[in-house]
DNA sequence: CGACTATTGTGGATCGATCTACATTTTTCA
DNA sequence: TGAAAAATGTAGATCGATCCACAATAGTCG
């Protein structure tokens, strides 16, 4: 902080080089002879040179791919950056993160940050944000969209199959003689945006008609407070259903919460379904039976397709990781009137 | 993608002005009149232009605040991460982050990747990395260093007090009249560094003697999977102590498992205390006492800090957060034999 | 030995912004 | 009306890298 950081010229300088040539030792380009190469290699190591990425920016790519992420706890999204990075972490990419607060809005603050500092591409993970501009900003920077539905042929797309793993908890529950099943649903998005959260209750709806049953959708958000507080309200009003299948695993913890601080006992009073299979859904307070979808999996193939678009693809791609029932000690046979 | 991004010349010349007159509207410069202003952001909006921070940082500071942050999953972390945000939000600076791996290494590749991107001060959190790295990196970059005790004339510290919290812990349990009170700590990094689980070890080994009880010291890694193979082999080994106080809230889960499957129950046989008060602490399923350290005010003070920095101050401070026993369901009576 | 090719190193244009210094026009007001 | 002050706009240097074009030197071989 004293002296400013060293340049490339003071380098030179000490080397007694030419600019040009230290450029060249770093950046092993052709032309260096082994002299030369260990007079700048010492200068630089002297100097505790490191060269400013936004210089290079100037002229070269940066090799770096920029994940936006929500600024929302739950394990899911964590899994996703672990994959992202276990993915990067042996070739020549980095990795950058910038949160955005997650509010449905015009436009994404943390894709649009990523953006100006140039990275090469973008992971964009459950972007509330309207679809044309999504659409248009993918036109301008390879965009890899994970955990969103909407089609698109300007960016690759990393999906569960929502419809088929809201099926599978609905067709569980249903076997274990369910008929009253609420779903808890986080689709609190506006229109013309397909968030897994609509797509899931979509399938709810579908898996529900398809076995004559009746419907019962509660719309809330995804975070614990907020489940806790719709399933408490839904239990307040009496006459509540025999098994829930909430959204995610982070809202199921509230429903779990919720039921507690209600006296009713799970699975014998109640099932409830989550989605996720996040780290506690395992744990024994929990051991919740939900919905398994491979965030850490997801987060590697979304690295895989934003390299892939970097190099050279144009055509969009789609991957969609297939849902699993992971069957634990939340839910039982429904209980009989 | 198909054309280049536009530049600063192109929006010039799609308004009919200098360069310079375009750059005097986007800073809010002196010297624009209504009409070009006007001519200028129309032409910015038609191009859809928006500046390249790389060229702005060749000339100006960047107004981003850089945070280093382990790849480990866990609540903690993300709390501070929450707090940093929170406290940036409302003015013009952005905050990037940068995961990196967590284990003890020489350099800390997060940190410097933030460098080489001219962030204007980095935030790092629990940097396992030497002391005297750090110092020299400070003495190049301001920096605030989260959740680590080694002092410093060159960056500033948020921690906790880790010796009060263990202490804590430890006299609750006293209190309960546990007397075989075993401590599961993290403290796996090597000499010369203080991390806050040696601390907490330090505070744990303290308050035992000053009660004149006998230690018994367990260490292990702080994730969930390594606390609860740690928990099982104290188990099997036969003898097991009344109560456990572990270094932190996901490690105490850990233990929860382990016990869980030992048939072991909680607090009749045992009692568990953690450390951090996540989310999940307070989950009914969950009820664990804890050591509250307040991660998001921790977070929120250290953007403080590092603002301050940039701003003018050298010398260093040291921000100290107050721990507060939580006290819940997960902690009671020791049984007596 | 001389012509041709490799090797080694350098000068200077370039990227896209910022910002100083200055030129020109407009406004103010004695 | 005219001089000073204020407002408006521009030219061009600058930041720190990259990298093309080219010069100088060394090496090869018929």
């Amino acid at each position: 902080m004293s002296s400013s950081r060293p340049t490339i010229s003071d380098v030179a300088a000490a080397a007694g080089v030419s600019r040009a040539a230290v450029s060249k030792v770093l950046r092993d380009a052709y032309g260096v002879s082994p002299r030369m190469r260990e007079r700048v290699e010492r200068a630089i190591a002297e100097l505790g040179y490191r060269p400013r990425e936004a210089a290079r920016a100037m002229r070269t790519a940066t090799r770096t791919i920029g994940v936006a992420v929500p600024l929302l706890r739950g394990q899911f999204f964590a899994d996703i950056l672990d994959g992202v990075y276990e993915e990067l972490d042996t070739g020549p990419y980095r990795m950058l993160v910038s949160p955005f607060d997650h509010e449905t809005s015009e436009r994404n603050p943390g894709m649009e940050s990523l953006w100006d500092r140039e990275v090469e591409a973008v992971i964009v993970v459950s972007p509330k944000v309207r679809a044309s501009w999504l659409d248009s900003f993918a036109q301008r920077l390879p965009t890899v969209v994970v955990a969103r539905h909407d089609a698109s042929d300007h960016y690759d797309r990393v999906v569960n199959d929502d419809r088929a793993g809201a099926a599978l908890a609905v067709e569980h529950l249903a076997t274990l003689g369910h008929r009253r099943i609420t779903h808890l649903s986080h689709n609190v998005s506006g229109p013309g945006m397909l968030s897994p959260h609509a797509v899931r209750e979509a399938g709810y709806r579908e898996a529900m008609r398809r076995l004559g049953l009746d419907l019962s959708v509660v719309t809330c958000g995804g975070s614990e407070a907020e489940t806790y507080r719709a399933t408490a309200a839904l239990l307040d009003r009496g006459d509540p259903p025999t098994a829930l299948f909430v959204g995610s695993d982070q809202g199921a913890f509230g429903s779990l919460r919720a039921l507690s601080e209600h006296g009713l006992r799970v699975p014998d009073d109640v099932s409830v379904v989550g989605y996720d299979d996040t780290q506690f859904a395992s744990h024994p307070r929990f051991s919740l039976t939900t919905i398994a979808q491979y965030g850490t999996a997801m987060g590697r193939v979304a690295a895989d397709l934003a390299l892939e678009r970097i190099k050279a693809r144009t055509e969009a791609r789609e991957w969609v990781s297939q849902p699993a029932l992971i069957e634990r000690e939340s839910t039982g046979p429904a209980r009989l009137l």
